[in-house]
DNA sequence: TTGTAAGCGTTATCAA
DNA sequence: TTGATAACGCTTACAA
């Protein structure tokens, strides 16, 4: 037999679907003798509530929609785990898509949780998604909130969640400063990403501070992957660097073979400093120190903002900044002299 | 001003909304000028389609619900991808929910995916789920295609997806026979699981067939965590262990730190092969030898199958085998002697 | 406290 | 080829 409806339930208590509705609903305008007969029913014949009728009938949903470049990214998949450990147990759950950097799949991904009719839509653009104008359109004349994490562009949606990537940029190349490394480079990604702007920023911010010079000899963009590492740091070694902050964990994984294959000390000779506490940091040797961005708790925030604005909870603030928290290990662990 | 709807394209264009919904469907039952007209007018005002309303009337949806231990695991995280690859360009999209290794979140994600009228369950059981009664009885009625992946359980869905678990330690623990490794032992884990039963009777397939006995002493089950490793490395070493198959990599990263610390050569001294191939098998030191089982793989066999199934193709198999491979690094490359 | 009736946006059936 | 009408399952005024 089909799934059961209310109205099943109805006929089988000799009762209307209106009142099945109501008592299913919990709702106080019913008594409690009906409210258990029905229950009792209900869990009897296996009744689910169909969400689509009843979302319909509503006009609203209880599902919210997230937009990451790949799941299978540990930053991206702890910030889903933490947005549904608070999604669920407030009544709402998620549905993932995946742009895999691409504006187009973004747009397509967009689409089809507007079609879904979620009634949030929780963003980290691609990497090829160099404006937000697309995005701004297609969200016009619906009401679904909007919140942008880690990658976010300005005057778009409700609100965005960062990272402070100022100041771990800052952080950790001031601790390279005061380990004592001299001639400090900069290993970043593409700076139409806000990420990379700011932790560029944090590092010159650092090194200004010192009374250091930023040499342009020592600085690599675009860079961040293990094999951009790797060929980038035989040209700083070679210009004379000796310590990089790489605002990426497997460029500092490169940079470390690189030394590694040269038979170039970590850290007495060279320093690194990587961002994101990959989950390889504490496992290369020598290990490498990192930048937590705590990417579950960005993931609750991302949650609880969305769920702040439904409850029509002003915020006062357009901007959630995730601390994060330098890591010191073995790679930048020099005697100061 | 609100969403359009069909109707409002049928008023804009003095026609009616079943003529709208032709032409939006692309049904060879409207002429070429009014669905352009329509095209055209559907495109300027920015409607979508309401998937809730047309999957209710339809009586079907075009999506499918995964449920996983937890969706920041690589192994799990790669499937997501390798389904959606599959299952978005067919017109599905997919909703994630994780089980966090609970029974009862379990549970409670598969009757989410219910109410919401998913086509179709793919899932990959809690560690704590030990048998398939309760998922079973909830499935009863639906007419859902189940798909169980993974961890499965037998006589339950209409197909299950796994790797060859057997395979997998058969040929990790030949090849440490092969490189000259005695008295080999094995970690693993939870015999409960379908996946670790037949890693363990892979381990002892290979060691009977090349005529080793298999000895208790270096025999550890509960074991696949990074710590477990670590403390049992030193009991198997204390008791004369030459080498370790690990069902997982943690746990072999347990046993090369072990092995570090106490000044043990590997693989001189002492063999380890791993399984899964996380992603930093090749950047510890020594580098630890692993099978991998291409879990993206195993992903869009998963959404193949069940797009299979859907349109009717019959399956000539009610499990689908996802092969793995040995990828030998420097934890196992003894020479031999 | 319960019933009646209408409607959410779409699609399928039937008739024109 | 198009239109009128009903229905998917649920919720909610309003009436009783």
């Amino acid at each position: 037999m089909p799934k059961p409806t209310i109205t099943d339930i109805a006929k089988a208590l000799d009762i209307t679907a209106s009142t099945v509705s109501r008592a299913l609903a919990g709702s106080p305008k019913v008594s409690q003798a009906t409210r258990m007969l029905v229950e009792r029913k209900a869990a009897e014949m296996g009744y689910e509530r169909n969400v689509l009728a009843s979302s319909l009938r509503r006009g609203v949903t209880d599902t919210v929609g997230m937009v990451v470049p790949r799941v299978n990214r540990q930053f991206f998949s702890n910030i889903i785990s933490g947005a549904e450990a608070v999604l669920n147990p407030a009544g709402y759950n998620l549905i993932i898509s995946q742009s895999h950097e691409h504006s187009e799949d973004e747009r397509r991904a967009i689409q089809t949780l507007l079609r879904n009719q979620v009634s949030g839509i929780l963003i980290s653009h691609s990497i090829e998604t160099k404006d937000a104008e697309a995005f701004k359109d297609m969200l016009a004349s619906t009401g679904v909130t909007v919140i942008q994490f880690d990658r976010a562009f300005e005057g778009i949606g409700d609100l965005c969640v960062v990272n402070d990537n100022f100041e771990c940029a800052r952080s950790a190349t001031r601790h390279l400063i005061e380990s004592g490394y001299e001639r400090i480079g900069y290993m970043g990604g593409d700076e139409s990403s806000n990420v990379y702007v700011d932790r560029k920023a944090g590092y010159m911010a650092a090194m200004r501070e010192a009374g250091l010079e930023v040499n342009d000899d020592y600085m690599f963009s675009n860079c961040i992957t293990r094999d951009k590492g790797f060929y980038n740091a035989a040209k700083a070694v070679e210009r004379g660097c000796g310590a990089l902050y790489c605002a990426g964990d497997y460029a500092a994984l490169g940079v470390i073979e690189y030394a590694r294959d040269k038979g170039i000390k970590i850290p007495e000779d060279f320093g690194v400093v990587g961002t994101a506490n990959e989950n390889f940091t504490d496992v290369v040797y020598p290990s490498l120190s990192s930048v937590e961005q705590n990417s579950t708790e960005m993931g609750t925030a991302v949650a609880k903002a969305f769920l702040d604005i439904k409850s029509g909870k002003a915020l006062n603030t357009d901007k959630i900044i995730i601390p994060t928290r330098l890591i010191v290990r073995d790679s930048s662990k020099r005697r100061k002299y």
